[in-house]
DNA sequence: TCATCTATTGACCATTTGGTCAGAAGGTGG
DNA sequence: CCACCTTCTGACCAAATGGTCAATAGATGA
């Protein structure tokens, strides 16, 4: 199995690449925001550290914002009062709202498929599951945001994520298939669907950032609290272990 | 367990009332629209049809349109083109774009709560659960939009539907839980969460409507067949059965 | 038929909003 | 210190859009 190609690493690399076209910057700055310069200066700033701070502040910002008014119910002032920053400023960075919105996606879509790749062939579904439970819900509840613009995108028909959707992941999907085909064939599971198996464990997980309003009524609060989100993992990891008839040893 | 407040008779007609307040209806026309008048008249069409007809095309085409923009990327005039009408109709028949968008929330809230109240404490969760997770995969085969909707509008805060939530729906969940509750209590399944069962339903079901764009990419398909619907209530109803442990006979 | 109510619609308007631009201010390197 | 970048920003603008309105056409019921 190749995964070379698409080692964090490199994928990191090719998605810098693809942010800075979304970017308003000069060939100079282009280059010297590889640099790690993350100095904070206190006199003079550096030309070089004040385009990473903004950007990384209006990014910051604007993943916020996108969130919880979607692409089309964000205004550019919003943001930029939210990062108070004047307005002009924002399009000094990023050249239009569709190409700060890219770039806010192709920064969250890094860690969305962040955590499939490890699961392996040689682990046992029982951890290997496990932790991809962990580590999808801790991702709802640390970065929901991030998670919420996702759904907001595929929702709406994925409209600037359909490639990445049809290549990247596509890919690391079928990675992830295959190894539950193995898991099946080694006996260590039953013979589930992996890809529905994948969207349920998607979903469920997922959801807890996506629909955390609902859930937070239907349980009376005013946010899910670190116990509802352990709940969710011990059920979820539960129901699809014991479901798919993974030894719990 | 009170649950003849909730009949369906009494919610349509609870929806019904709080529907007309968001359109813009003389009351002669609220009156009428009450009797059943569907009569498709071909010389002189009488104004009850007229208003019954033209408010049901508007919001028949709004449905599709807000699930495909959303409510900000939705724009009267697109509406109005697709139902053939004139914008200024449309802003007749309902007197904002808020207002058209509150009633096909509240029609599309009917149908997504709808089958919760068939899981009853005298049924055995093997049938139960199964007849759910085929309603509301099947729901959303056939009623993909309105998912969509109500999707987007939880993950966006549930601005307008917050009231809904907060009681109808959150009284139903619980009545629901209360069920699951009692189906532990008679050792007919493992005592999991009922609360995070439901989660763990919901999002699974729902995600073959909300989610199809991604499916169906990772499926490489144009969109999701009759087959794969039937492959998710499957893997769903195989997993979240034998996960609950309940006695497959 | 006629007075009255309802439905239809083109023209219009105020506001919002994404985006531009010129010029000022600040950093850089020699 | 100076010539040359880069950054910053108020002032503007054209287009889009939600919503209004007055006038016309059609339906109703006595």
């Amino acid at each position: 199995m190749c995964s070379g190609c698409y080692s964090i690493a490199h994928r990191n690399q090719a998605l810098h690449n693809l942010r800075a076209q979304y970017q308003g910057m000069t060939k100079a700055a282009a280059v010297s925001k590889t640099k790690k310069t993350t100095g904070t200066a206190s006199g003079r700033r550096k030309l070089v550290d004040i385009r990473k701070d903004n950007s990384e502040q209006i990014l910051r910002v604007a993943e916020q914002v996108f969130s919880e008014r979607g692409f089309k119910g964000t205004t550019i002032s919003a943001i930029a009062d939210a990062a108070e920053l004047p307005k002009a400023n924002i399009l000094y960075y990023f050249k239009s709202k569709e190409g700060l919105y890219k770039a806010v996606l192709v920064d969250l879509l890094q860690g969305w498929m962040h955590h499939m790749d490890d699961m392996t062939a040689d682990q046992h579904p029982r951890e290997a599951l496990r932790n991809y439970i962990v580590s999808k819900i801790r991702q709802s509840k640390e970065h929901p945001n991030a998670s919420r613009i996702f759904a907001a995108e595929v929702l709406h028909g994925a409209p600037f994520l359909r490639e990445q959707l049809e290549g990247p992941l596509k890919e690391q999907f079928e990675r992830t298939c295959g190894v539950i085909r193995s898991w099946v064939a080694k006996r260590w599971m039953d013979p589930v669907s992996p890809e529905h198996l994948m969207f349920m464990l998607w979903s469920s997980t997922q959801s807890y950032a996506d629909f955390e309003v609902q859930s937070s009524i239907l349980l009376s609060r005013d946010a899910l609290e670190e116990a509802d989100y352990n709940e969710g993992v011990e059920l979820i990891t539960r129901v699809v272990l014991k479901g798919c008839g993974v030894s719990l040893v």
